[in-house]
DNA sequence: GACATTTTTTAGTCTTGGCTAAAAATAGAC
DNA sequence: GTCTATTTTTAGCCAAGACTAAAAAATGTC
């Protein structure tokens, strides 16, 4: 059986929380992929050590210290993930499932040497940021889904919404990665879909799904739009 | 409770059949810090693995699947204790405990990733030979105990006999480090101590007890013995 | 070769996180 | 506001690896 560590917990329930602000089980049993009755048993697990607060029926939050680990582990399991694919070379659809057993190896001070050694970077390979041994995580940027995008833009993939294996092999069958830029030929009403044009000039269509998927930056707006 | 893993009792059977060949069950409580009725339970499990081969009473010894994980293990161990101590800058007495917890970490892949990635090394940082992929861990070195090296010898560090974390401090204070040179000036005979000279010209005497734990190779054998 | 000592095994529990099934509470529909 | 559907909790159990205490086997001594 694969089981599921309090950090884990700790990790979805942050998402969740900022994902939708209230945090119900149901929704940590969808993230972790697990049955409502261990969740409500983490739950209390978690309640007894101070790490959330938890009222019957009405959902959960993180306390502060819950939200220090939170952010602690996603902390660790980012730079594991930026050390697999900068260092050893792995694909970004490759890292996530390491990085999950990564992230409880070590404390604060290995963690911080690990951010040295990766010249303290502050995105991981999917795009997200990497929290600071101070737990600021404050992403600066501005990113906004491709299915936003006008025609005429040129666009830089800087994150993804979904960073599943799934997805993620999806956009590497494609040729699409982090920093990549692209311009937007055409789009289409009736489907929501985008044709778009690689730098070695090829095109291809992409999903109105696909493009909600990828988080952009405009580098460049057609100058007659506003 | 802190778990020992199936792996790290097959790592101690490994090293105990080496040194003494025959494995007790009372030579894993002691080597594993464990109770008797611990590993009777443990070897159950590995022998319904068909990892080691039990006979109650008489001892228990790998089986080729058990020997393969062993060496396996500890060849992910050393090379992340190599990773630690390398691109981490951690000292040699602080890797064991984290490369405890790395060694369960990633598949074969992962670990012939970082080897690479290390520059396929042959020692770990404590000097003990690190298994090639293929299960191969012949150390071509003829290493002795310091204690066996004779007045006018040049000596030099190449590993330790015990990577406990008090010996390996009690050899930082001494300025001790693998590499080192020093030279055999003076032998007690009454308590086999040695009075040895740095690089430096800075001279200290070393305890039987410590001598016995350093293993050296003679640079430079003086000339008037044989 | 009988007796005492040591080693190993058995029996029975604990802990953490997981599960199913059923009961209880909440929310949604009319 | 009652009735149904959904969500959450409770109750009871499983599995791995650990533990203690007691029984059984092996070893060593004379």
């Amino acid at each position: 059986m694969q089981t599921i560590s309090r950090e884990d917990y700790l990790k979805a329930i942050l998402k969740i929380e900022e994902e939708s602000g209230t945090v119900s089980n149901q929704a940590l049993v969808e993230k972790l992929s697990t049955r409502p009755a261990s969740v409500t048993n983490m739950l209390h697990t978690l309640a007894d050590a101070g790490w959330v607060e938890h009222l019957a029926y009405k959902g959960v939050h993180l306390t502060q210290t819950g939200k220090a680990i939170a952010l602690s582990t996603l902390r660790k399991h980012r730079l594991w993930e930026v050390f697999l694919v900068e260092k050893l070379n792995f694909n970004w659809d490759e890292v996530h499932q390491w990085a999950e057993d990564l992230e409880h190896v070590g404390d604060e001070e290995l963690t911080n040497r690990l951010d040295a050694f990766l010249d303290h970077p502050a995105f991981d390979p999917h795009g997200d940021p990497i929290p600071t041994a101070q737990g600021q995580w404050s992403d600066g940027r501005n990113l906004l889904p491709a299915s936003q995008a006008d025609v005429g833009d040129r666009i830089q993939l800087k994150g993804v919404v979904n960073s599943g294996e799934a997805f993620l092999q999806h956009l590497n069958r494609l040729g699409i990665k982090l920093g990549l830029t692209l311009e937007v030929l055409q789009a289409l009403e009736f489907d929501g879909s985008k044709t778009l044009k690689w730098p070695d000039g090829t095109e291809a269509s992409l999903s109105k799904q696909t493009l909600q998927n990828m988080l952009i930056e405009r580098v460049e707006i057609k100058s007659n739009k506003r």
